[in-house]
DNA sequence: GTTTGTGCAAATTTTTTGCATGTAG
DNA sequence: CTACATGCAAAAAATTTGCACAAAC
């Protein structure tokens, strides 16, 4: 799969690219990680990838599909393997307690692929994010 | 607003803080600025503030609920006002250089309003993110 | 063999911080 | 008055890049 997608753009499969994209399998997804982490944990793994390479490879996959950037918050952009479960799934979160709760639905994706093709945008993923108050936190009192 | 916000905190209303936001507020919804950016902006408009003062105030802007920070971006994070008059825009973010198109959508807000609903929650406000790859960046090189 | 990729170190870009001075409350 | 905030410049992070060498195809 990643040899194939590289090979299509006249790319090369090499180690260090294999390394990186096996570290995030290794760890599954819900793991966010900055190019530093995965330098770190690469190098404990007796698996040296260069930062420079890192840096190029994080973008690399990510521009594949492969990973997924993520907002940053503090210090440096995160990077998470693009599973079936986190792909294409949206949130309704709670602005006061951060309770999240998740949900599907066609039509969303269905509009967020026509806008991007309306731009000439090639489409990778969508996301709605829906800020709310949660059940809980409507019934205390206000700040 | 931003008053009375500060106070609760004992912070300080300084011209510099209102000028950010004014700022934003002046540029209305459409703009996602760096902290770059509103240097250059402020001091166009002869109302200089120091870059590490905007870092500062974009950081407390934002934690204060002001503003709000965008997903994916490269070469920096972006800030947008983030409030009642431009609420329920969607993006579409080139992954690779930041270019943001926006768009609405009827069906993406109704979704967000029934999930919400579905859940219990009382909607703030949604927001569709679609990451993508726009036409220049489709067609560079990637190395 | 070509052509692409890597490592290294240096260069850039982005963000934070220490400190003296200024100022809102 | 007295915290808190600003500006400046320097420091620290984060990311990119030039180039010689290595290696995938």
């Amino acid at each position: 799969m990643l040899l194939q997608g590289l090979h299509q753009d006249g790319r090369r499969l090499t180690p260090q690219r294999k390394r990186v994209l096996e570290l995030f399998e290794r760890l599954g997804t819900g793991n966010h990680l900055s190019a530093e982490d995965v330098h770190q944990q690469l190098a404990q793994l007796e698996m040296k990838v260069s930062l420079a390479t890192v840096y190029r490879t994080l973008r690399l996959l990510a521009n594949m599909g492969f990973l997924q950037e993520l907002e940053l918050s503090e210090g440096g952009r995160r990077f998470e393997l693009s599973g079936a479960e986190h792909r294409d799934h949206h949130h309704v979160v709670c602005i006061r307690c951060g309770r999240t709760e998740e949900f599907e639905s066609e039509p969303v994706l269905l509009a967020g692929a026509e806008a991007a093709k309306g731009f000439g945008f090639k489409l990778i993923e969508s996301t709605l994010n829906v800020r709310a108050i949660c059940p809980d936190c409507q019934s205390k009192a206000m700040v």
